[in-house]
DNA sequence: GTCTATAGTGAGATAGAC
DNA sequence: GTCTATCTCACTATAGAC
């Protein structure tokens, strides 16, 4: 818990907007004058708390990994039933997602797209990917587990692992799209619980290794 | 059936090598200088084949978008029980996709990035949209009508839309993050094969309606 | 710590010769 | 249909006053 006594500093004002700005045009899309503008402060005063546009960025991107993977450590490690832990890991990454509409986008963008805009990568890169690496890595460790244990179908991890993080992050990414499919908001209280329960339900049902004769042809 | 006869167009080349570059860094990540030399022209060449940048890349994204729609098409409308539409659709979307490693990436910012990048949005836009919609509205249409016979649970149609598009979607979108987690090429023979299997089983036994007692806590 | 001024580069787009 | 030349504008980044 830190102490928000003080007014928040230029520094955490402009990662603030640049998170914002980031997360809807990407790297490339968003200029340095735009992001000084929204922070009420002159273009040139940006590079007194940053190096470069690129340090920017990774600072932005590590620090929401940072806050999701926070979040999701305690998850795998729970003595709970595998199966209880994988749905409380599932849970646990949409409330993430869900707490701001910026973090899935920008963590979608750091999945899909490969970061070749910056051509000396800043140290910043390195812990942020090692965070994702870190996150997607406990997921894989519980489904292997419960495929192992007999609680889940003899699916492929890897392949699950895809499945799962595409459905989530995706859909609170999805903006209007998914606006226009749900015919209402993505963020709205209901449809963030509605999501979450679907979800959950999905992949229990998906992955139970079924006790009775199944057809699988 | 098109016939190949003559040697590619200049407007063909030009929309080629744009649909990779797009694929790979977005819109405002490509310049049209990029674009000219990998097409082998100069940069003013390109403006006589269409008429700015924007209207380029929506003619490239309606490009793929109506490759994949014509392939989906059929596919909700065959004479089958709906769990089996249901998998050739999911089917002939993952085929769609592992056909060329640009669909997914292309498709995928379709999907979530607002096109606010361009003032006037050119008609082909229009034209791609709806060709998104139709493909989506026909997902669903599936799986109201599952949900209604009883073929599956009572899962909400709109959510596992976004759902089934985001696992597809985004695994082959997922380049270097998604070759990590599998530890290999995402568009080999086998781990295509594999993700459709799996993708398809995660979502017959997810959305099965089930005769026996079932733990729904 | 924020500003003005500016360097230096590259973008998208146009004009007009060939 | 492709080219060279050029326009205009925005960009990242730096220098240096306050």
């Amino acid at each position: 818990m830190s102490i928000p006594v003080s007014s928040p500093s230029s520094r955490d004002k402009i990662c603030d907007v640049a998170e914002a700005l980031f997360a809807r045009r990407g790297f490339a899309g968003v200029g340095l004058r735009e992001v000084a503008e929204a922070a009420g402060l002159g273009k040139s005063s940006l590079f007194h708390h940053f190096r470069s546009k690129a340090q920017l960025y990774c600072e932005v991107l590590d620090r929401v990994l940072r806050r999701l993977g926070e979040r999701l450590a305690p998850m795998g490690r729970a003595p709970l039933p595998v199966e209880e832990r994988l749905e409380r890991w599932i849970g646990g990454l949409l409330d993430g997602l869900a707490e701001q509409p910026t973090t899935s986008r920008l963590l979608l963008r750091a999945l899909f797209e490969e970061e070749d805009f910056l051509q000396e990568p800043p140290p910043e890169l390195a812990r942020a990917e090692r965070t994702l690496g870190e996150m997607i890595g406990q997921l894989q460790s519980i489904l292997e587990e419960g495929v192992e244990s007999g609680a889940f179908r003899a699916v492929s991890a890897p392949h699950t692992v895809q499945s799962l993080i595409g459905a989530s992050v995706y859909h609170f990414a999805s903006a209007e799209v998914g606006e226009g499919v749900l015919g209402g908001p993505l963020f709205g209280a209901e449809a963030v619980s509605r999501h979450r329960a679907e979800l959950i339900a999905l992949f229990r049902h998906g992955l139970a290794a079924r006790p009775g004769p199944v057809d699988d042809r």
